[in-house]
DNA sequence: GCGCATAGTCGAAGCGCGTCGATGGGAGTG
DNA sequence: CACTCCCATCGACGCGCTTCGACTATGCGC
């Protein structure tokens, strides 16, 4: 492997002209610039990663931290983490992902040994164990998923609140007054990932307001258990004449579970949830829904991230909630 | 920061000694191996991986390279992503992700820089571009799929061919004579995925020997054309008693389709597949199918670039075809 | 014509760790 | 008691790059 020494020797130059040719810290003739650029051909000359953190303290890597726990939909998660990695790539970054069971010890040992100059947290509870060691390492941060506190973070996440909003107030605009909501596994409240109660509480107290009666269901998981509790859900409610599912697993079953019954969609029944215009495509959901935009919400934090290592003293985070938008399926009609 | 200096001096000996106590590459007393343990402790100290990485040119590091091209589906890549990152860390290793659009670019541009100690590649093709790139570079790589010629490297894939006999042996066997396929999208016999034809062919070659008819069709990826496309082919051969699906998209699809169709399985229609378990689980499949394993592929391929990063001048390279294994739920009848 | 900024280059000092050769001391051998 | 041998430790060098200070040559204003 040719080093830089070798490009300088070759280029009949100092090796930090090499390198400053390389970085354009410093100005380099023209002249002396095209010697050095055929040397680097002609060796085939690329700068040592690990040579290049070490002196500089910059590993142009960034970490992600996912957890595919086993109650979550992975599908789903994916939607994140491709827009992420290419956010990265195209600011000049590589992604180190990481899937640890033990998300802080993890986060610990990748940040104080200095293999990334960022981390972006996926999955972040309200309680997450990860934040206090990030507050605690030298890279900055950021995150999707809102936890209990913000501060000192820059933070990304859907409105989940009024995302129900928006969902129950289209329902209700309809005329709909029985409701059944499918929510995400119990096991996801009990971990504390606050997007499930935002959305539920909101849509509660939103639903109420218009008074409509909400049955509502933490929808499981695993098949088959999920498709016979979807049955037994609507058997118990028949007077619902709209379903509202935040729980990817759930709607993605659904339009076998709907087929499977007879009822259609939306003669027989309304039908409206949360998810990406990708995920979608990818079950062929024909729902009515707010998009859960992964890619966005992946893209920005990224972006912030990058931001800041570009300027490190920058103060003020960022907290972004984003504005939800309902996409009109059809799947909905007036009672 | 603390650096191994200030460990060595806190615990009062020289530099050399802390980095044979971290190392155990030379003995080291007990007595101050405690010392330097506690002086570790106590700073809070982890080593510098670029500094690491400098001076024993070691990145402890994987790079992953993926493509996730549009017309694939990925729910299926990640069952990949995920028995890699898991196997790699577990020896001790961190993966890099990279799923770059120009993946040659991408192979030389890690490699070169020695960002990874080793590759591991996903999605090869018949004539990858990225063998080239591999063949020049200094870090060994191993694969999953099979490439033209697997000379000098370590390959791993399912037996697609012995796959497509056990599925048509298996319908043969129940009596079958009429049988639609549905083969993977055409774009991805286009891009020189052997896998789409090393089934394909087994599964026509051995069909004829049965005197079995195959009406072969390569799948759509996009919804809704998908569904419509299968139910149109189910239009055009009532006289198919069997359905053999290599394709995930269609798989997933399936129960769907043929639910609104009103045809139940098996008494009206046999169906057999490929796909792994997990995946089946995620879209509640019922069908009896090879198992694909992409845990056990990820997790061979992992272990075997870890055992020649181990002892780098092992010759003699792995060509691993899994052997397919039917699980048979129920989805076949004799006719 | 002098001083002074600026472009262009160089040498050297690190960055934090791994590793080689050397050294000192104690145990073992005859 | 002299000698070898091995255990434990140390100092120094090198990995390949970035960056700082210094130096020369050139251009400019007055």
């Amino acid at each position: 492997m040719a080093t830089s020494a070798d490009v300088a020797r070759l280029a009949g130059v100092s090796l930090s002209t090499v390198s400053y040719a390389l970085s354009g810290k410093r100005p380099v003739s023209q002249e002396t610039r095209d010697r050095i650029e055929k040397a680097i051909a002609e060796l085939g000359f690329s700068p040592n990663a690990g040579a290049r953190a070490l002196a500089s303290s910059q590993t142009h890597v960034l970490g992600l931290f996912v957890q595919f726990l086993p109650d979550e939909f992975s599908p789903a998660m994916l939607q994140y983490v491709l827009p992420i990695t290419e956010a990265a790539r195209s600011a000049g970054y590589d992604t180190l992902f990481v899937t640890e069971a033990d998300g802080p010890h993890a986060l610990q040992r990748i940040a104080s040994s200095n293999m990334v100059d960022g981390v972006v947290l996926l999955n972040v509870a309200h309680d997450d164990p990860r934040l206090p060691i990030l507050r605690n390492i030298r890279q900055p941060g950021a995150m999707v998923g809102l936890p209990r506190t913000t501060d000192g973070f820059d933070v990304f996440d859907l409105d989940f609140a009024e995302s129900a909003r928006l969902l129950v107030d289209h329902l209700a605009q309809l005329g709909h007054r029985e409701v059944v909501l499918i929510t995400p596994n119990e096991h996801v409240y009990e971990r504390g990932y606050a997007y499930a109660w935002r959305f539920r509480d909101a849509a509660l107290e939103r639903a109420s307001r218009h008074g409509i009666r909400v049955f509502s269901y933490p929808g499981q998981t695993q098949q088959p258990g999920l498709n016979e509790q979807l049955n037994r859900i609507l058997d118990e409610r028949p007077e619902a004449t709209a379903l509202v599912v935040h729980n990817d697993a759930a709607i993605a079953a659904l339009p076998a579970v709907l087929h499977a019954r007879g009822v259609r969609v939306p003669d027989d029944l309304s039908v409206v949830g949360l998810y990406s215009e990708d995920f979608g495509r990818l079950f062929s959901l024909p729902y009515t829904a707010v998009e859960s935009s992964p890619d966005k919400l992946g893209r920005s934090a990224v972006q912030t991230l990058v931001k800041r290592l570009n300027k490190p003293e920058t103060e003020g985070h960022v907290l972004e909630l984003v504005v939800p938008e309902i996409t009109d399926r059809g799947s909905t009609r007036a009672v």
